[in-house]
DNA sequence: CGCCGAGTTGAACTGAATCAAGAAACGTGG
DNA sequence: CCACGTTTCTTGATTCAGTTCAACTCGGCG
């Protein structure tokens, strides 16, 4: 895999980004390929490394009471990372997980500062994606507070109408804020139709 | 009240702004006294202008079935704006209510979007904002979804100790993904320790 | 094969919603 | 400053969606 391709395809998903700009991130990131299960980020470090998902999904999740709780599904051509971490550098709260094999750019934070200063599209690309993602977790919280398990699910699968057969259910069900029984019951009673 | 004493404000309350930035931001907003119940927002408009709060609190909230659910507040200090329609140019679902006497500094998108492009320290300014509401609704999504009403409602007192006193409880209520008379017997539990 | 993790199904339990009725606080005009 | 109507909040009884706990099924893989 090439730096080109991914960023061929970076600019394809989100917009164009100038050649010195990409000149100068080429110089500045890695490309990864990582297996099924790869933990990037454990809970407690400080995970200064943001990811561009070239191929392949991954999750944020973490542990409470020892609960495995799904925060966030990325796929090809979505960032993700701590954002606790990454954006107020304090130990991260996350795990990520590669959820199948998957190509990724990794950029650390202090690169991504710097590129960010020196380049306004990589600055508006970044403020972009923080935008983005604020209203996308805005539309979450309308979703996990006020539908039912079965509206929920229905929601998440007109977003993402494959997710089932990507993700095991019982990260979906979390993700929810449901439990594996319940989605279990709710898919159940849908097929029969 | 003058425009100094507001921009004075806000370079205190995030960062220092450059006076080129503040004498053309002075040039572009404009200072507004809002009384009790003011409706800023309403649903359906293109809500195409974002408010600093200097002084008093304000509400963003929006119909589920005609019932009245409190998605957002703000207090002196922090910006409030239908976020779906600003950032999307789409009709807004959120109606925004001044909740006290208030005084707001208003800028429209036309003219958010010229100085974020014309000045650097008040692009940052906006990116600081978006990104820490994103870190606030994330924060946000773990408390509906895994916190009983009870720890939810504490939760909150400790963000914002004396927000019962400034804010009906029915738009706390609501805010927290409860009904009414869940908060209320909470907070009569509460009380006698 | 037999084990193991993932998913399904069943029964009992529970936190919070709903419905209903009052009490308190608030403000507005007489 | 008090009587009023309105809005906000409290309390009680009942109901329900979803949880919990437990047993069972299925599909892969050593």
């Amino acid at each position: 895999m090439e730096f080109e391709t991914i960023a061929r395809n970076i600019c394809q998903v989100y917009f164009p980004l100038s050649k010195e700009c990409l000149l100068d991130a080429a110089q500045n990131s890695t490309i990864l390929h990582a297996e099924k299960n790869t933990i990037l980020v454990r809970e407690g470090q400080y995970a200064d490394t943001t990811y561009y998902l070239y191929e392949g999904c991954a999750r944020a999740y973490y542990l409470k009471d020892g609960k495995d709780i799904t925060d966030w599904f990325s796929f090809e051509g979505n960032f993700i990372c701590s954002i606790n971490s990454f954006f107020q550098n304090i130990p991260s709260p996350h795990y990520i997980e590669v959820l199948s094999p998957a190509i990724l750019l990794a950029m650390d934070r202090e690169s991504f500062l710097r590129l960010s200063d020196k380049h306004r599209d990589f600055d508006r690309l970044g403020k972009y994606v923080v935008t983005q993602t604020m209203l996308r977790l805005q539309q979450r919280i309308v979703s996990v507070q006020f539908e039912t398990a079965r509206q929920k699910y229905e929601n998440l699968l007109k977003i993402n109408p494959d997710i089932t057969l990507r993700v095991p259910l019982m990260h979906i069900a979390s993700y929810l804020g449901i439990t594996l029984e319940t989605l279990s019951r709710i898919r159940g009673s849908h097929k029969r139709i």
